[in-house]
DNA sequence: TGCCGGTCATTGCATATGCAATCGAAGGCT
DNA sequence: AGCCTTCGATTGCATATGCAATGACCGGCA
């Protein structure tokens, strides 16, 4: 059999959720001393920069579903991270908006980002980080 | 800026999630018709090689906390596709152990689980795969 | 033999994930 | 203007994820 569909060794789906859950604890321990898990700060990152963003386009832009990232962002809502804002143009839009206080959170975490980041770049190797991404980027195109 | 540590654009963890998200979606729409999740594949894959592994056992191969696997085999074990039993040797073990059953529905969910395969490796171009793989053992050696 | 540190499994809690269904609003078509 | 399809957001449901704490048990050591 093609080892390429060996399911024991090959299953890009179990590597690749596995590969998720081994880094994503690495980030989440970095961040626990704020209390912000890694889905919160990617959130105040992709906000910093941008006036503000509808919820489905920040839900494409992670790939999640618009249902999932409603959820998820509540806790930032509730810890006054972030705002929801009425969009005038469209009455069903509810717009996101990272606060003055958000902002404070997002400079906290970045040394505590950077130093997971470190440690992630470490352990997948010289190669590993750019193979990775490059390989996303292949697939981002394509779906 | 050192581009590897922009977060808007580089964060590992980021990149990694919104991977297996993408990609495990389309895992769960090939393994529907069974009601399998990817997960739940998964594990029949490595009890079906295996006469019994512990619950300690799994989560490791799988890179998971013990409660996470405790709690996802769960729906297996009602299904009947996987059952408990003790360890004569060590009353705190509970072993998992594939049923028949659970092999045939293994058997099922193969053809199913080729196609997403098929699919994925499609996705991630030629290199992609190979290269995702050689990163993730690198990072497990060393984790 | 009895204690004690370590291990396995389980549960409580909070967040993560996606699908289906729903609600309300937008926009095109007549 | 009225209808109908589409679209953004939200909720119900089931599973996914990990940490902390707990209870049961093992093995070593006094």
């Amino acid at each position: 059999m093609d080892p390429l569909f060996d399911p024991e060794t090959n299953c890009v789906c179990l590597h690749l959720r596995r590969l998720s859950r081994v880094v994503t604890r690495r980030y989440e321990e970095a961040l626990r001393p704020l209390n912000l898990k890694s889905f919160q700060f990617s959130t105040l990152v992709a906000l910093s920069s941008r006036p503000a963003v509808s919820q489905t386009g920040l839900a494409n832009a992670f790939g999640m579903d618009i249902s999932t990232l409603n959820r998820n962002v509540r806790p930032l809502v509730t810890r006054g991270a972030v705002e929801i804002v009425a969009y005038e143009k469209d009455a069903r839009v509810r717009l996101l908006k990272i606060t003055p206080q958000g902002r404070a959170l997002y400079e906290e975490a970045l040394p505590l980002w950077h130093a997971a980041q470190e440690d992630a770049l470490r352990l997948l190797g010289p190669q590993g980080w750019p193979d990775i991404k490059q390989a996303t980027n292949k697939l981002l195109d394509r779906s």
